[in-house]
DNA sequence: ATTAAAATCAATCAAGTGATTGATTGATGA
DNA sequence: TCATCAATCAATCACTTGATTGATTTTAAT
């Protein structure tokens, strides 16, 4: 018979990888008051104390978290080759690639959710998400502003609170799909409308699937 | 010298709200996982038994809470009369009060924002906060409707995902005021152009403050 | 005044809960 | 081969936490 497959001796960066994967699905199932080490350890088959080896303490479990959203937002983000794309596009694109996450892996935009508002009172998280949020919100303002330059986007468009309506609808989204079907493309045709100079000739946007 | 103030036995109802107002203030200080029974026993003083007198259980204080905040966004909203308005009014109105409230109770959005992050996996939660939700979204709806057929709102402007984008805008910025001031105009002033209808002659819809 | 119901508290329980200790096992380079 | 170190685990600690029990005190109705 075959001994109980040992899975021993992995090494630390992927165990650490593991462990952030198994801290997101538990957080997506029972959110942050529901966090327990020893479910982590369980979920991925090692020690409670093993856990605390790679990751000392709670508090560093949560910083981990926080990185490793922020890498895969930013390795998302970088995905998509944004050149030679108009300002429409790039907006189109935008709101698609979050379209994307979202249905692709929706425990990730929980969990982001929850970091959000932790970040509210939480220093070490606010560090590493902040900086996300803030970089989100520059690269729609800069679309908005291309856009405004080139005359497809109103000449009126404040790019700052416009880039606050595109997110704060995107993530708003996010949240009413939470097991039910959600349609992105009428909030992605209404956004491109509201930002679009009124009457301007409208190209194709439809998406690049 | 005077005996330690005892205030002993208040009605229950008194004490029900007192728990949900405590309940909520250390929420918004520590958060959902953060919320300990001791401590809001400790906060209005009464004892851990007395609490679980008045509210049996964990759940039953969380039902609590949703509930005390359903009713105080419902009041919230029935305070302003809103006869006599126009829909660009209307809608201004709808922004106006929620800044107001931002400013004045800023731990209620909080407390919101956690609740709806609850919700998608608390069927409890989602019973009471689900049509709060929905009335919000329908009463922004019903108001966009109305301005497209008076022509003072887009003709194109599709009123259930524009209702997402105004109240999706305002709970990004009711994030983003964490600690520090945030100015609501931009967004109020932006939000007002997107669904307006293009050249349209806008009256002054400054703040009725 | 009597009495039943409502409200309160001190003490305690059982099940967690993050973290530690001390030893063991496997990999790796000299 | 052997010494070193990263990785692992069983056992346990100290403390937390939601909940209960049983008795006591106040209120309110008769």
């Amino acid at each position: 018979m075959n001994e109980p497959c040992k899975q021993h001796y992995v090494a630390g960066d992927d165990r650490r990888t593991a462990i952030a994967a198994a801290t997101r699905t538990l957080i997506a199932e029972h959110g942050f008051e529901g966090l327990r080490m020893r479910e982590i350890a369980e979920r991925i088959g090692i020690n409670i104390a093993t856990l605390h080896y790679h990751v000392p303490s709670k508090a560093a479990l949560v910083e981990l978290l926080a990185q490793s959203l922020r890498d895969e937002f930013m390795a998302q983000h970088a995905a998509n080759p944004r050149d030679a794309l108009s300002p429409r596009q790039l907006l189109a694109l935008e709101i698609d690639e979050f379209e994307q996450t979202v249905l692709t892996n929706p425990g990730l935009h929980i969990v982001y959710r929850e970091l959000m508002n932790r970040a509210a009172r939480d220093e070490t998280v606010r560090t590493i998400i902040s900086p996300l949020s803030q970089f989100w919100h520059n690269q729609i303002t800069r679309i908005l502003e291309a856009g405004r330059a080139d005359g497809s986007f109103r000449a009126d468009l404040d790019p700052q609170a416009g880039a606050s309506i595109v997110i704060g609808s995107l993530i708003q989204y996010s949240r009413e799909c939470h097991n039910k079907e959600v349609d992105f493309a009428p909030l992605r045709a209404e956004l491109l409308r509201c930002v679009s100079t009124p009457g301007d000739p409208r190209p194709d946007e439809r998406k690049t699937a």
